[in-house]
DNA sequence: TTCTAAGTTGGACACGTGTCCAGTCAAGTG
DNA sequence: CACTTGACTGGACACGTGTCCAACTTAGAA
């Protein structure tokens, strides 16, 4: 996608990105963000499938446009710090847009197509992240469990039960039990 | 609440489980649920404030109906017995009624106020379950970590990651993983 | 310049959500 | 028995969703 189209579709992500942190994903409308985009309704859905699909794209736009740190892979530091290091990051980036870190959960949970592809992308993503954070010293079902904490963070966060910027202390006392003895 | 309004909600509730099972948590609508209770909507919206009420309803009601067995706190089994019979009873219990499962996850995720008070006393009935069959011989932290992990879980399933009836395999490792070296 | 094809548009559509309220019905109390 | 009261109803409402399509615009190729 190239050309006018695809600058229509930044437009209309930004937009988007906009609207999401000013208005919140409860009261964004995929017609609003046209009229921010400057375009029409209908054209916005031959670009987005649904609201769900917008909220899924602009998260791995933001994940994109974070990607992982050196220091998780720094082979000066040990394990769990590196891996620590990659939780902090993640963890921090959804701090960083609270609107959106709300506005995904519930989105991912989608049974839209469009929104299936980019979950399992998402959900590559982080096992990719951990793996690399741990250079494959460990066992396959360690890294079950911390994909699997991982996702329960982001739901309790989803949920309200913890706040985002609370998510990276938990996060970091939990890696370490699931690592103890393991490495 | 007694007498014709408890029988009312009662049957609103079957009649809400009934749909779910038949045709799906997509297709329901409110008043298709209030159709088969044989209520009108207006009516149904006197017991049950939005559809998301509905499903975190129908799965406490769920939960209430298999409370922990008694393997779980078996003194006799290991602590790591104990604690995988809950996860087991609790994942099987989710394969046992898909839909009520695939409904409740983004239902659990609204900002609905009848759906957050749900959501505190699922989350407290979670907690309070791994406790008993840990019977308190294990760390904050790891019980964090257990929790974290259970609620990821849900969340992959929830996103046909994995089949609710894997659930049970997939915990029974990560949970001795994490219990590894903290009993 | 003319033509073509991609991109965009307005507006209507069917459907679902949750709210509201005046009016009916059916106890069971005095 | 009349009457009050709580439960229920029908139907309209404002709003959002996502779809459709005939008509218009625009950029660039012929």
């Amino acid at each position: 996608m190239d050309g006018r189209r695809a600058e229509t579709l930044e437009r209309l992500l930004s937009a988007g990105a906009e609207e999401l942190r000013s208005a919140g994903h409860e009261a964004l409308t995929i017609r609003t963000v046209a009229a921010r985009a400057g375009v029409s309704p209908a054209t916005a859905y031959t670009y987005v499938a649904s609201k769900n699909h917008l909220f899924a794209e602009l998260f791995v736009r933001h994940l994109d446009g974070d990607p992982l740190c050196p220091a998780a892979t720094d082979p000066a530091r040990s394990p769990l710090d590196r891996l620590r290091a990659a939780t902090r990051q993640m963890a921090e980036s959804l701090a960083a847009d609270p609107a959106l870190a709300a506005a995904v959960t519930p989105a991912l949970l989608s049974s839209d197509p469009d929104v299936e592809r980019l979950r399992l992308r998402i959900g590559a993503e982080f096992l990719a992240r951990f793996e690399a954070a741990l250079a494959a010293e460990v066992d396959d079902t360690v890294l079950d469990a911390l994909v699997l904490a991982f996702s329960g963070a982001l739901l309790q966060a989803g949920m309200h039960l913890i706040t985002y910027t609370d998510l990276a202390d938990r996060l970091d006392g939990v890696v370490a039990v699931i690592l103890e003895g393991h490495l």
